[in-house]
DNA sequence: GTTCCGCATGAATCGATAG
DNA sequence: ACTATCGATTCATGCGGAA
């Protein structure tokens, strides 16, 4: 494999999209900004026109995806008028139809939300993570997320009883059955599709929308060092600064210059940018520390 | 108040629904057949034909409930070809259209979920819990669900001197410390809207889909003592002996004899039915402990 | 009494094989 | 080709009996 790159894209992902080559990517996770959230960038996204919005992004997305890769799309629908509003399971139905799988929906659940509450509802501590692909058979590396045992299984397999050792069918009939024996020896388990993960606190020059646990266990669930990762609405940085620690490639897209020269300084291996977007860089605000959100 | 009693009723939900008064109850609380699962009932119904078999149900429960009162739906699509299926969204959906209001989706997530692996997936341990509403002013009695503080506020408050206070002093003049620093000497919090819960696995005489920790919390969160909670999916009758056990009023609709009379003899005060419901029940199989899988 | 340990159970899903 | 059946895989929990 080649030494892994970054490649970082200032510009409207609508048109920067358009300069990636077909199924050239083997991830894409992103949080795209929410609707009525980052109102100065995109046009102001309301949460009616959510979906109009983002269709001929994930048409491009599938484009730009290899037909064993996987998009993670990070996102959660807001409140509007008292409801929650449909736009994320409209867009579901939407994506399903321009050729997107629905394979699954992971939830992300925020740990260490602040309490707090609203005259009808608590506070919103999880929000979605949906995986689309553009095939039945995608890349999945499952060992790589296996998290440890619990301390059961100490006790449990030191002594086997006999029933244990042959394969025990359920007496209800629900058709599984159990071999205990094949437990020996294993610490790891496999994890379920509730990632327990706490926001980001520790605040540095740049907010991030998510810690850096969540877009690492979806790099490492579905790419191997050296595969391509795709953010494009890369934002801070945090999905491209992770897969450049995992020696994957990635390529960030951003479309404000404040966002974009964070996600570029943070990086920990720092890269050069073309001529062409420092000049961009140079014609936007510089970046102020105070100023995202 | 009157005094709390409960109701049987044997029977489809789609008829025994008639029967009742409109703006009658103050909860919801069910657990509908999901897709392809007790196909020995209700017809079996399939994925596909799940929303148009759910819609004439639903428009019945949004006649019965109160304008206070709250619908509280337990479910969770399967997948089907390698993909979760739709119908759970395109239910949300096509509810909205009969005049649901659509309030909040709340997050069960099952501790001990089912086992098993997948090249493609992993185990899935989470359902929805969706709220529906008919006005958008419903009671809510939020104290009720408050659970105890623990060092919450401890530890946040000194995780935000340590950090945020040194590289962001900003944050602590805000708002952010300020909101912490309300909770401080609290004994207790408000919950999020994602609620940890194990499955009942331990087969007493019947077996439960969910725990009763689950129907206690929406019971003792949209209603007092003396309200009236329905489950017209009643199976073996979690949600009314646990309505009754909280001098809530109750009813209960089943389909099948055998779950109705486990539901029936599992209430903490026994009931005596009606003697057309006697005849029933006489007709069907008697019950058999061994049976109700 | 308290703690430790054995054990059955569960809204499941996939791939291969058979009709 | 398309559908139905079958075997394989898997982990947290709470009860009950034992130490």
């Amino acid at each position: 494999m080649n030494s892994p790159e970054v490649r970082l894209l200032l510009g409207d992902c609508r048109e920067e999209l358009k300069k990636l080559a077909d199924h050239s990517v083997d991830l894409i996770f992103t949080s795209p900004p929410y609707a009525d959230s980052r109102t100065h960038t995109y046009g102001g996204v309301s949460p009616d026109g959510y979906v109009a919005w983002f269709l001929p992004i994930s048409a491009e997305l599938l484009r730009v995806l290899k037909p064993d890769g996987t998009f993670v799309l990070n996102i959660k629908e807001k409140v509007v008028d008292g409801e929650r509003h449909t736009y994320v399971i409209e867009l579901i139905l939407e994506m399903r139809k321009q050729g997107w799988l629905w394979t699954e929906e992971f939830i992300w659940h925020k740990k260490n939300s602040y309490p707090g509450k609203w005259p009808n509802r608590f506070r919103d501590s999880w929000e979605r993570l949906l995986q689309f692909n553009k095939s039945r058979k995608f890349n999945m590396y499952q060992e790589e997320v296996m998290v440890p045992m619990g301390d059961w299984a100490e006790r449990r397999l030191k002594n086997l009883s006999e029933t244990d050792k042959v394969r025990d069918p359920s007496k209800v009939g629900s058709g599984f059955g159990k071999r205990i024996a094949n437990w020996i020896g294993r610490e790891k388990a496999y994890p379920s599709n509730v990632l327990h993960m706490a926001t980001e606190t520790r605040n540095k020059s740049h907010s991030a929308v998510f810690p850096e646990d969540l877009p690492e266990w979806f790099i490492k669930l579905f790419t191997k060092p050296g595969d391509w990762v795709l953010d494009p609405f890369m934002g801070s940085g945090t999905t491209v600064r992770v897969a450049q620690k995992m020696a994957r490639s990635a390529i960030g897209i951003e479309i404000l210059a404040e966002y974009f020269q964070v996600a570029h300084d943070s990086l920990p291996a720092k890269i050069s940018l073309p001529v062409q977007q420092l000049a961009l860089l140079e014609k936007k605000e510089p970046y102020d520390a105070a100023k995202p959100e």
